[in-house]
DNA sequence: TGAGGCATCCGGCAATGTGACGGTTGCACC
DNA sequence: GGTGCAACCGTCACATTGCCGGATGCCTCA
């Protein structure tokens, strides 16, 4: 894939806070005509720098418990750890980090007894040394893409 | 507001994988008229339920670094820090969670550099007692919505 | 019970946005 | 200087949208 000019990266910022706008319009706002820009975003989709729309939701309308589980493993090579988690659908994102840790996991959850039934599964993997789990209270801030 | 039902969660369902999905195309899906269901979406946006809409990018292709921040404070009511937060768009999203730490702040950066710089920032502030960042080397798992 | 108010639905029209295509331009390469 | 190519533009026919009026079902209260 080619390298991204600025009039991509317009439109990827464009498109991540207002992915509904109509063609029309984000041309508008880039300075290119409408068959440019659509041309420039079916590229973009094609080639998986898009990788789709979605709508943003509020958390709190889902009833949901969100948490971040911090995962020390025995072993850095993650030995099926990352199989198990992937089977579960409360499980949003895993990331590998430096540091004290391994691996920090963010789950989503209905209530609390599912968390406490999802962090016992987790910490009692066999390459699992260390597990603390942090219950989000509230989002200060939100602005993922 | 008003409780949700059955087709506005539908609706919610569809818009969060296929956010730029035509309104016809999202009726026909639920089983309601065009109309009825752009005053379904109309009033999801409007009392907040739908957020907003973003396009989904991959993460790679931006080269930025992500990282972890973990914070605990002097005193639990955060006395500025969420303001001055605020004003990096390079944070992505802050939790307050309950557990050994007080927030976990998420950022992407540009460079190891510009991460280091706003670490410091944020280490120096009076009402920070503690900080840790870790690196997010990779996503394992990506399925926030 | 039946008249009014309200929420929700539908269909239709005019305005707007889209997909598909052909044509222009600028540039690199032989 | 001719050929190929990538990126752009404008236009046509068609699809989608915003906006409306009107139907339907349901609750409430005189």
């Amino acid at each position: 894939m080619k390298e991204l000019d600025a009039k991509d990266r317009d439109i990827l910022g464009i498109l991540t806070k207002e992915a509904r706008i109509p063609m029309k319009a984000l041309a508008a706002r880039i300075g290119l005509s409408r068959s440019a820009t659509t041309e420039r975003v079916a590229m973009l989709e094609k080639s998986g720098v898009i990788r789709g729309y979605r709508a943003d939701i509020g958390q709190m309308d889902r009833g949901l418990v969100s948490a971040f589980l911090m995962v020390t493993l025995v072993s850095t090579p993650s030995m099926g750890v990352l199989d198990q988690l992937a089977r579960y659908s409360e499980v949003r994102r895993v990331s590998s980090v430096t540091g004290q840790l391994d691996l920090i996991v963010e789950v989503e959850v209905p209530s609390i007894d599912r968390l406490n039934t999802l962090r016992d599964i987790i910490a009692t993997h066999q390459s699992v040394q260390d597990l603390t789990t942090l219950i989000v209270l509230r989002r200060d801030i939100e602005r993922l893409e």
